[in-house]
RNA sequence: GCCGUCGUGGCGGAAUUGGUAGACGCGCUGGAUUCAAAAUCCAGUUCCCUCGGGAGUGCGGGUUCGAUUCCCGCCGACGGUACCA
């Protein structure tokens, strides 16, 4: 039989869905091996090629566990939850629940076309009642418990109430949002609601005020990247930061945990450091300020409490509660204008910002140790979740502070010496105290401490620890999310829905636009009341809900009574090996982490870290094509000439990073404006890099069947419009410049891995996505070079029939040669499978084939063992070979070949032979030969004589079995 | 800005613990086969060169007999930066 992979494709993907091959049940009798892919969320646009990357290798693994006697959990399923679905839905009018059927098919069929082995019975879909109920549950618990900081455990919320009716506040020590003190008369006095509101101040899941992104005309919350420049990306609306009650995860309690236990998994030193930075632990002081004139004290946290006697000013971030307080009346309007432009402030601007500014309170405060007076002001440099949203700003000691002081001509005293450590930066925490009363003289880390003992004793202050993370906002004002299972009393009491009352679905609606900041949930009038006087929570959960816990769920998906019964919990423990992408490094990951360890705790999962062993697959970037517009209009009304996608453009309106934004000119002539141009053939390309196509080969490419004739002609329907510009010679030519980007719909760069499978067999692609490198690598997508892995394929399969297609194996003895080649083989793709290092396994298999149709061999007992080598990287071609070697059942439940040594062991050794670092000629050297007899050898040949010439050897180096360094002068 | 990752031929990339830089593949060049094409096969292919050799793994230093690999300082690309998933 010829080679036909569209045929193989079809035939063993319907065989093995028929066998069901890739069913796993619990087996006591074999190791287990769970592999799990980070679930996709289903797009519209289908799977791209950068979607499998990660897939194919973790199938790969899977499939080797398989073979090597692993009973293998390797499951899929959907995250489909999501903003995209219902943003679709409010365009189209196709109601999420539909979308999200029609995207997860898609997806489905496209990961079985692609003979991916997972176990399909174990689906699972966050969007899913049946699924979600266990979500609701766990944050239910969460709801229940509070940290307790003592026991170092989630206690019960039940207890916390009747420590504070019996002692009050005091009995506890809590992680709790901000400190406060009451007796136990004074909880007993409280009112529900009172004491209900207390409660949420220790709950790990509870509801607060946190600062959200607010665009009044779109009527929502934004993220930070749907905001360019203080305005909507969407629209280009003003966006304000506006304060809202939401539900949070008290995610600071597990802090130090999520840290500590970074040591005991196996993620790359690389993902643990993100994540360590992202929980930012860092040991410092508090320290309390007196205000002139006022009663309160400015609480700071500094990691540098030795510096004191150098704050010469305070910040505030501009949120803080004492900003109203502190400013002056003289000082009012600078403030107020200040306030109002860090309000269209996006986060990320605030902390990249390069530029300094501030402004002026009016007020000063008192130096707690040195006396001394330093004025107040605010900045947007402090931001006021971190700390305690304020600094004693030490510009000697502080590139920032030091800026503000220098932009503002406030004092600079130095405090720090470090002419004893040349090269030190200010960041270094190096050098000899002066200027500083009696910390003078001591070195850095002796004046933290002296200076923090000092606060303490006058109690102005004492030594702490602070953290960069914070509590997870767990609220959204959406329809497409989990709702919560909290009903609200009259008093507007939260109360738990009890588990027999779970799920609380999601009720049908068909209108999803968000109205002044409240869900669309709250427009549910039958669902919202289910009982007078009762009133359901309207938010819902965020996508992060549904992905935190997935990986239990398929252990046991089908669960009526439990998240997973205990018995599937123990057999399968944990995960072996989690296959993701990079950018889920730290968020994702870390809230994952967290609902697991709080499960851990409750007793309720057998380990304390869900994911043994994490590998971040790299991101298939696809060229993204710029088309040169006309020009635009900003709102100075200068015109400008711009590189910018069409698919930028809203209607008329387009904003561009730096320049702003501005008005499309449309063309005078026929007013017509641009559609978004898509372009998907494959280019390589450098970023930025631009280049001309003419009127007249775009029209030549009309005539020919060239491949981008559809999209030439889009380019000639736009072109007319607003494109076609003139060179020298008067030819018409449309200038177009392409960068390398992530794929996306959006971009119109994303390439579909179903035309690829079409036209090449599935086996190919998977061979080809792990032959274009490493998995943990980024590169951009071309398919130049999958002609490549398709001639392997063919050779592979040649060697087992006749150059007429008709089988031909023998049963031939084999030769010493033929061993080497085979066994060299085994032993390099056994250790770089498990390494995750498919793209040299492809290229040992291209090496070993190559050099078995040179020895033209087609023994059996060399090509047998190869095939199932080959098993998980090519599965049809494989099982297809593994029938007709007279298998009756399949090669990917079959065993794994094991190497001998003894077929690779060398006679003798190609020795490279260098004088002075540079290599000249080789040598063939006995292998056994020891370290002063290859030097004699060296010594003595005649090839050595010329480079020796008039020199004399100062050294010789033998690594035996590696190399020989001659060192002359 | 901050945190993390990565920079090797025309291209994707390879190179145990520091030990022959460029495996394997694409592309390109030449040849064989063919009426012709496709397919296949063979040979060559880092750059420069006066054909002796010289340079070379983002750039500049350092350690070493020897550095793609280790150290210091830069530059660039990508990912994250808390409501995209």
């Amino acid at each position: 039989m010829k080679y036909d992979p569209r045929k193989l494709d079809k035939k063993w993907q319907q065989v093995w869905r028929t066998n069901n091959t890739y069913k796993t049940g619990t087996d006591p009798s074999k190791p287990k091996c769970y592999v799990l892919d980070m679930f996709p969320y289903p797009s519209g646009s289908g799977l791209h090629v950068g979607h499998p990357l990660g897939y194919i290798a973790s199938d790969i693994y899977a499939r080797f566990k398989r073979q090597t006697g692993h009973n293998v959990l390797h499951p899929m399923g959907f995250d489909a939850f999501g903003l995209p679905a219902e943003q679709y839905a409010i365009q189209s009018g196709v109601h999420p629940t539909v979308s999200t059927k029609d995207n997860t098919d898609r997806y489905r069929e496209q990961m079985h076309r692609l003979a991916l082995s997972f176990d399909w019975e174990r689906e699972v879909n966050t969007s899913d009642p049946k699924y979600y109920k266990w979500t609701q549950y766990i944050f239910g618990l969460l709801f229940e418990h509070y940290y307790d900081l003592d026991a170092d455990k989630p206690k019960s919320v039940n207890d916390l109430r009747a420590a504070f009716a019996a002692k009050g506040s005091s009995a506890v020590n809590a992680a709790a949002g901000e400190e406060i003190e009451f007796s136990a008369a004074d909880w007993n006095a409280m009112s529900a609601r009172e004491q209900s509101d207390t409660l949420m101040n220790y709950r790990l899941a509870y509801r607060s005020t946190s600062y959200v992104n607010w665009c009044e005309e779109l009527g929502t919350v934004l993220a930070n990247d749907q905001i360019k420049d203080g305005r909507s990306e969407r629209g280009n609306f003003p966006v304000v930061q506006r304060p809202m009650e939401q539900w949070s995860l008290r995610i600071t309690a597990y802090a130090d945990r999520l840290l500590n236990d970074l040591q005991t998994v196996g993620f790359s030193e690389g993902l643990k450091a993100q994540q360590s930075n992202w929980i930012g632990k860092s040991i410092g002081a508090q320290a309390f300020f007196d205000i002139e004139g006022h009663d309160e004290k400015l609480e700071v946290f500094t990691t540098r409490p030795d510096t004191i006697f150098g704050t010469t000013f305070m910040v505030l971030a501009p949120e803080h509660d004492l900003v109203e307080q502190l400013t002056t009346a003289d000082q009012k309007e600078e403030i107020d204008q200040y306030l109002e432009y860090v309000g269209t402030r996006s986060e990320l601007d605030r902390q990249a910002e390069n530029k300094v500014s501030g402004a002026f309170t009016g007020s000063y405060c008192i130096n707690p140790l040195s006396g001394a007076r330093a004025p107040i002001y605010i900045a947007e440099y402090v931001l006021k979740d971190y700390g305690t949203g304020a600094i004693m700003a030490v510009p000697s000691d502080d590139d920032r502070d030091k800026r503000f002081a220098e932009h503002f001509g406030l004092d600079i005293i130095d405090v720090v010496d470090k002419s004893d450590y040349p090269g030190a930066t200010l960041k270094d925490k190096v050098g000899k105290l002066i200027n500083s009363d009696f910390l003078n003289g001591m070195e850095v880390p002796e004046a933290i401490k002296a200076a923090t003992k000092k606060l303490e004793e006058l109690g102005r202050g004492k030594q702490q620890v602070n953290f960069r993370i914070r509590d997870l906002v767990f609220s959204r004002q959406r329809y497409w999310g989990e709702p919560f299972p909290i009903i609200y009393d009259e008093d507007g009491v939260p109360h738990l829905i009890d588990l027999n009352d779970l799920p609380v679905s999601l009720p049908p609606m068909e209108d999803f636009r968000p109205i002044s900041g409240e869900s669309p949930l709250a427009r549910a009038k039958d669902w919202l009341h289910p009982a007078p006087g009762m009133t359901r929570e309207t938010d819902t959960m965020p996508a992060t809900a549904g992905s935190a816990w997935y990986y239990l769920r398929y252990m046991d998906p089908q669960n009526g009574e439990t998240f997973a019964s205990e018995e599937a919990m123990d057999y399968w423990q944990d995960v072996d090996l989690y296959v993701g992408g990079a950018e889920h490094a730290v968020a994702h990951l870390l809230y994952s982490r967290l609902w697991h360890k709080f499960l851990y705790d409750l007793g309720k999962v057998p380990t304390s870290e869900p994911y043994k062993k994490l590998v971040n697959q790299g991101m298939i970037g696809g060229p993204i094509c710029y088309i040169h517009l006309a020009g635009m209009v900003t709102e100075d009304g200068q015109r400008h000439q711009l590189w910018v996608s069409s698919d930028l453009a809203e209607g008329d309106e387009i904003s561009i990073d730096g320049i702003g934004s501005g008005r499309i000119i449309l063309d005078e002539a026929t007013g017509r404006r641009l559609n978004p141009l898509r372009y998907t053939t494959e280019v390589t390309v450098d970023k930025n890099q631009t280049f001309r196509i003419y009127r007249s080969q775009v029209e030549d490419a009309q005539q020919a069947d060239h491949p981008d004739a559809s999209y030439f002609r889009t380019i000639l329907q736009q072109g007319e419009t607003f494109a076609w510009r003139q060179d020298e010679e008067g030819s018409d030519y449309i200038e177009l410049s392409f960068e390398q980007g992530k794929m996306s719909k959006r971009k119109y760069n994303a390439v579909n891995p179903d035309d690829i499978c079409d036209r090449y067999g599935a086996d190919c692609f998977r061979m080809y996505e792990m032959f274009l490198g490493p998995v943990e690598q980024g590169k951009p997508w071309s398919t130049s070079g999958i002609d490549g892995v398709f001639r392997f394929l063919r050779r592979f399969w040649s060697m087992f029939h006749t150059e007429d297609h008709d089988w031909n194996v023998s049963n031939d003895e084999v030769t010493k040669e033929e061993m080497k080649v085979l066994h060299t083989l085994i032993k390099k793709v056994t250790a770089d499978i498990d390494e995750l290092a498919h793209n040299t396994c492809v290229s040992a298999f291209m090496v070993a084939t190559n050099d078995l149709i040179k020895l033209k061999c087609n023994k059996r007992s060399v090509l047998e063992p190869m095939v199932q080598l080959l098993a998980p990287f090519a599965p049809a071609m494989t099982d297809e070979l593994w029938q007709l070697l007279g298998h009756d059942t399949s090669v990917h439940l079959s065993g794994w070949p094991a190497s001998d040594d003894k077929w690779l062991v060398e006679d003798s050794k190609t020795y490279p032979v260098a004088f002075n670092g540079k290599t000249r000629f080789t040598l063939d050297l006995p292998a056994d030969a020891d370290k002063k007899a290859v030097e004699e050898m060296v010594m003595a040949n005649e090839q050595t004589a010329p480079y020796l010439d008039g020199k004399t050897v100062r050294k010789v180096i033998v690594v035996p079995g590696r190399m020989v360094n001659i060192v002359v002068g």
